[in-house]
DNA sequence: AGCGTTACCGGTAACGCTGCCGGTAATCCC
DNA sequence: GGGATTACCGGCAGCGTTACCGGTAACGCT
């Protein structure tokens, strides 16, 4: 029966009283009478009215909605924008989520359908293929909130939450030192990418605190593809002097190196330590288990959302906020060459 | 610089013409000089001009907005989610992805949330909790689109896109048949759930059409998680009379299912075989690697969007389509007790 | 010359809502 | 009892856009 949704004329005019009083009454109570604002909002339930928010937001310039941004939707990023998708409901706000495919079309494409749609900000995960900022700084420039998240973009002045990439290649690199690896070889991804150049500054930190000397030959970059990383892993394994570990810095790669390592018939932890990272669901059921370093996606998530709301009101003292948070190792078999030893010496 | 966003009304202003002849002149050419057109235009971009839609949305009641709703992201559903956007981005649609977490409260949240805002129509697949339907038949009520798709609603006139989970259970169980397997177990997932129930029937057909009894004792309903069927597996596995194969309705099932028979020192696939549902990629990393029986997400979302899309320009038809797309057997290690002999039998 | 046709353009209202201003009646106070 | 305060309410404008209608000038035709 309800054919077209009520509006507030419809109430004022079977009340016979004035929109702007229907108006009063259904929001803040002052300066309207108790009797009559009870029956407004009795009459309101009844004709089940509900706000236009179009209506709304086209009059104070604000859609209560957040553009979010993501590369693609990996058990990471989702997990990320379950944080936001929480934090964000929770403060009245609606998301909007768009997958660029990690491409740089599509990302452009998002953004400005978004802006169209006159989100109130944007939370941005960036695309590997993104290598410049104009979409993103156009933006920024018209002083619309962002936040950036996970993959943030260097020399940017837009507050950012991200993991301390470099600690998780710092931690997994000293773990396979102390595990008595000593030709630590590194699957980094794509050079452009910022998440990818940290975890190796991590790894390549480590070996220097351990004084073992960097050597070239043992860091490949490729794509973040298990394919690719069997390609890559399998090219290591044929070097004269191979490789005796490999830190991958994801755990799509890890697999990849993992299928390349037991094609050759080589034996987990013994002739070949492994560390992924991303600590997902899979590493502990395959054999043996894989070490990864774990990133609390969630929480991530929900620090960027928060950063967001923050924003919104408090648009200009926020641009320089940077938050880290740690990762954590979790150590599985196929890393663990001298387990006992090391549990000896704590 | 451009520190308000461009209106129509500026760019009249400063061509000195009215603001009807720019709208007329930034959409269809019609009634307009070629000259001021071209005028319109240009000044237009130079302003970085951009439509306000949620003007444009407040006078022509639409707003090019899909509401998607899913229980979770889960691999499954964060490729039929790949596939709604594809589909929805190239028909000038925007989508609006809200998790309900598999809560049925979540999904009334998100449901009234999206309907203030104005969206087109929904998409939705519902949570496990969902259990009555006046919410989404509020929505048909007011003739605002919805197309289901994955878990649908029974006996609901509304267009939905699903697996075929007869079939899927039926090839399923039937491999194991052929395979040599007598007493066949089935985790099923809660006993409400549509797709749970229908690849019961599918596996219960099988047994039918190969002349197996029945035995309620080898059914087992638990919840969609790992945990859960890792103690139902175990409780299976305790019969005096055990069973010698099993199939779970989802991967995830099959994962705890695994975990329990390795911990019995059961050995799949010749003490017991394992068939699982989704093809998550971690199945092929286990080992022996897991059978499972694949659905088309990516392809179920975009025939979902397509409905979606067609249910909009032509309201009132559609009601009744129901598409229905075949799963795949993929068949691996964990099943393939006399893989030779079938092979030669083919 | 007078008519109709065409090409182009402007004004107005409306979508649903809120903010502001002003108005009226009742009440209060000395 | 007269001015001031209070409680309550309605009107108007405007957010950015488009649909509709009507108007004007130029042109063509008989």
């Amino acid at each position: 029966m309800p054919n077209k949704p009520a509006t507030i004329k419809d109430i004022a005019q079977q009340l016979k009283v004035s929109i702007s009083t229907v108006s009063r009454a259904l929001r803040n109570a002052s300066d309207v009478n108790p009797d009559t604002k009870a029956a407004v909002l009795a009459l309101s339930v009844e004709l089940g009215y509900q706000p236009n928010r179009l209506a709304l937001s086209l009059r104070q310039k604000q859609t209560h909605t957040i553009g979010v941004i993501v590369p693609n939707l990996d058990y990471v990023l989702s997990m990320m924008v379950k944080g936001i998708d929480e934090v964000a409901l929770e403060a009245g706000y609606t998301v909007m989520v768009c997958q660029s495919n990690e491409s740089f079309g599509r990302e452009i494409v998002n953004t400005s359908r978004l802006l169209e749609s006159l989100v109130d900000g944007f939370i941005i995960s960036v695309s590997s293929e993104t290598k410049t900022f104009e979409h993103i700084r156009k933006i920024h420039d018209r002083k619309i909130p962002i936040v950036l998240f996970d993959r943030l973009i260097p020399n940017f002045e837009v507050p950012g939450v991200r993991l301390d990439n470099e600690e998780g290649g710092f931690i997994a690199t000293e773990h396979l030192i102390e595990q008595g690896y000593k030709r630590i070889a590194i699957l980094a991804g794509p050079k452009n990418l910022g998440i990818s150049n940290s975890r190796m500054e991590g790894y390549l930190s480590a070996l220097k605190k351990h004084k073992i000397k960097r050597d070239n030959d043992l860091i490949m970059h490729c794509d973040f593809n298990q394919d690719y990383a069997y390609f890559a892993t399998q090219e290591l394994l044929s070097m004269k002097k191979r490789p005796d570990a490999i830190f991958t810095i994801s755990d799509r790669m890890a697999i990849g190196a993992m299928l390349a390592i037991k094609k050759k018939n080589l034996r987990m932890p013994e002739d070949i330590g492994l560390v992924g990272f991303n600590n997902e669901p899979a590493l502990s059921l395959v054999t043996p288990e894989i070490s990864s370093v774990e990133q609390p996606s969630f929480e991530l998530g929900k620090a960027a959302a928060k950063l967001f709301i923050e924003k919104l009101h408090n648009p200009e003292s926020m641009d320089d906020v940077l938050e880290i948070l740690k990762p954590k190792l979790f150590i599985r078999a196929s890393s663990s060459r001298n387990l006992t030893k090391t549990s000896l010496t704590l």
